[in-house]
DNA sequence: CGAATAACATACAGTCTGCATGTATATTGA
DNA sequence: TCAATATACATGCAGACTGTATGTTATTCG
């Protein structure tokens, strides 16, 4: 008969440290911010020492993306709830905006994803995240969006990022207190005036 | 007759002190980020002891914020130089949209502004710094362009922020060695979409 | 059941930041 | 003009943090 806390395989072992570290670590790091947040006082909420920091992560860095990476996908997974592929495009996409900036509302986000994520990883290692995650739903829509003919050709990549940027700054916006109708409307205004044909009505369903 | 080097005013002591402390972290925080520049460094390369530094900032985030003031006061003058009030609307919108995009390419700038800036001083301050430069003339532009009718009335804040945003990211993009004609033709799509009546025309041809 | 290996814990070296204290230079006012 | 005072620095110190090296315990495997 083995005991209840030992006897546990290795491989369990590392999943639960790791974790337990990326738990503390999300925790903090939305609490405060990166720079904020030392190591003592994440293995310390993890309940372990630094050794097993480093034994698992190479450095602070390392785990910092591993919360992000984690952080990122919940938020995509969000989107891709509220956003099935059963809508028209012009209807996906405009649910899963919403469906985003409702999603960076949780606590430390937006600094987590958006500012101390680009300045510790730089921006080329969060295009990687962003595109494995939250920007692929956002990519696809744009591009099906093109396909029915209701958004203007242009460069998909560019196109998509520069989107995610408006988002991204509206999360921020509203998160500081901004007006979302306002940001809402300016981001609609945005989408809407890619339309191959003149908005015109904006009510009444014109592209069908 | 004063000697040349002694008998120097209180005041230039000040400002001369001030100004090398600036630019040595400016060169050093362009060349590696905030987090990667000691502040033994940057007094070492601005000839004087930490004691200097911390008489003159109250700590290492205000030298930085003195040095991203005034990186984004130059930027902004780049940009009001390349577009006068003499140009339409318009025109003034994409000279200063052109000039901005080179204006970033000065080395470790878009690090400085967009990375570091925002992470370490917080997107409020950074907003408030923007608001003092670079945003105004876009700002101004916008609103230019909406009395005269070639834009749609949209919350004014809420529609600099966006396309500042999308500005940003354009800068990050080609500073990483995206198309900067893809970006440029995004951004200008971006800004065509928002006329009221339909794209107008301003060419025969589209953008490029 | 050893031997090898993985999963930690502990200890240490180097570096950094911010402050407190000391000193020289400039300013002020009687 | 000359002390008194304030300003502009320089130096030294305390605390904290990061990364690594080393030691110890728990698994895995032949």
């Amino acid at each position: 008969m083995q005991e209840e806390s030992t006897r546990r395989s290795n491989r369990d072992r590392t999943e639960a440290t790791r974790a337990e570290l990326i738990a503390a670590a999300r925790k903090l790091f939305t609490e405060k911010s990166y720079a904020e947040t030392g190591t003592p006082e994440i293995v310390a909420a993890a309940g372990v020492t630094r050794g097993a920091l480093y034994h698992h992560f190479a450095d602070k860095q390392a785990l910092f993306a591993a919360v992000v990476e984690q952080e990122a996908q919940a938020v995509a997974e969000e989107i891709e709830r509220a956003s099935p592929p059963s809508l028209l495009a012009r209807d996906a996409l405009i649910a899963g905006s919403d469906a985003y900036l409702v999603a960076m509302r949780a606590p430390g986000r937006t600094r987590l994803l958006l500012l101390d994520g680009p300045a510790v990883l730089g921006r080329a290692a969060m295009d990687a995240i962003d595109n494995r995650h939250g920007n692929r739903s956002l990519r696809e829509g744009l591009v099906a969006a093109m396909r029915s003919q209701s958004m203007a050709r242009l460069p998909v990549e560019a196109l998509t990022a520069l989107l995610a940027a408006a988002f991204d700054r509206a999360a921020l916006a509203i998160e500081a207190g901004a007006s979302t109708e306002d940001y809402r409307a300016v981001l609609m205004a945005l989408i809407d005036g890619l339309s191959p044909t003149p908005p015109q009505a904006p009510r009444p369903a014109r592209t069908r």
